[in-house]
DNA sequence: GTTTGTTTTTACGATCTGTAACATCACGAA
DNA sequence: TTCGTGATGTTACAGATCGTAAAAACAAAC
């Protein structure tokens, strides 16, 4: 998964990038506040990994700026010196999703991830779950998907990009976060294939014809699909 | 949101944004009334603080002079001493919206803060809210501007300016505070694009067809949507 | 090698958005 | 009051971005 991390201490975050990377994710870390809020302005994420002390704008700064004007959906684990309870109370109420405390352990990291990683389904295959938006449904064991229950045919591609969009519903996904994800090229942003499969996917789902969903593009970021 | 203070005590001021930026705020601090008057001349906040005992000019005079000539909707939160009964008739008579005496504490500013910012629906999303401010309607869930039923065709930056300006109706807003809240840029002040875009909403939104209806300039300031 | 189906690139028109330009306006100084 | 300076209103435009169709590249099967 793409993993942003903000934190100024060099050592801690390279620690933390270690112990993901090696479990497969992919991360990037800003050191202030403001580097932070640039880059999620160009790019999207799966998980954000919050330090409280930064310089420029506090955590809990960031966190209000990334729940009202970035993405109010991406998963925040916040972290936090041990003894300031108070401050673990402001973030939850600021929408982070969940807390560490310093120093960060390499298991109760792993897991707190992970755990955000099931839940978002992006476990291994064996989560055989599926779908149900009406008049959309994936079956995700079959690979399937349709509309009013008449199969779309779908490439693989497709129907991969069609996944994440429903996974994500409601929240804007950069191209490069798509790319990675769905294609597994990361760099290579001067590609217009994204543009492409969206565009076949607005026509296979018959997005138009349907009044309550949309799949738009937001400008200079990526697209977004939302029931409404 | 951002908070301006008026409070010539600097370890005063510095212990207020110290706990205002903490809760995610911005803070801006003027020592006297006149360079407090002066800041507000080239901007707009969310909420005022102002301390009754400062140098050149009274907090009550400048509270006058705010409500009479600059904003008369910003939320003004009057700082006095314990005893001073009298001033707190006075400052609230005089457009204030509450009060606190000093030595002020941590918990008493925060909860008077937050229940500004509440109030001002500032707080979680509720983007879910719908405006209808007739012939203008808003409908947050889908994007969608209507005048007198009729759909308004808008770029995604044409409607979030949009949707700032009606929320807040009749106050002056800064090109800064527009393009921070609106384009998420803070600084880049040398920037014609608001005028732009607010010439466009003009056209598009047929403000001069309506008799009742004005988006303004405020010479220096900022622009003004209101309902007369 | 050919066929077939998939994926990416290319191409081009439409759209978005900030800047430039210039006319007009507001305000303060003389 | 008049005048000059700087701010604003508005239109035009340029560069970037997006939508989509069609061509090209690729890959697997025959």
């Amino acid at each position: 998964m793409r993993i942003v991390i903000l934190e100024d201490d060099r050592d801690q975050a390279d620690l933390l990038v270690a112990w993901l990377e090696e479990a497969g994710h992919q991360c990037a870390v800003y050191g202030d506040g403001n580097a932070f809020i640039r880059a999620y302005n160009q790019d999207s994420y799966d998980i954000v990994l919050l330090d409280w002390m930064v310089p420029n704008l506090s955590g809990l700064e960031v966190l209000k700026h990334l729940r009202s004007h970035l993405d109010n959906i991406v998963p925040v684990v916040f972290i936090t010196q041990r003894d300031a309870e108070e401050d673990i109370v402001k973030a939850l109420e600021a929408g982070a999703d969940d807390y560490m405390t310093k120093p960060v352990r390499h298991r109760e990291t792993m897991a707190r991830v992970n755990s955000i990683a099931r839940r978002m389904g992006f476990g291994d295959d064996n989560t055989s779950e599926n779908y149900d938006f009406p008049p959309y449904k994936l079956d995700t064991k079959l690979r399937h998907v349709s509309v009013n229950d008449d199969l779309v045919e779908m490439t693989q591609k497709e129907y991969e990009l069609t996944l994440f969009l429903f996974k994500n519903l409601g929240r804007v996904i950069s191209r490069g976060h798509l790319l990675e994800m769905v294609w597994g090229t990361s760099s290579k942003l001067n590609t217009r294939t994204v543009d492409t499969h969206i565009s076949r996917l607005r026509t296979k789902l018959k997005i138009e014809a349907q009044d309550n969903w949309q799949l738009t593009s937001v400008y200079r970021h990526g697209y977004r699909l939302e029931q409404i």
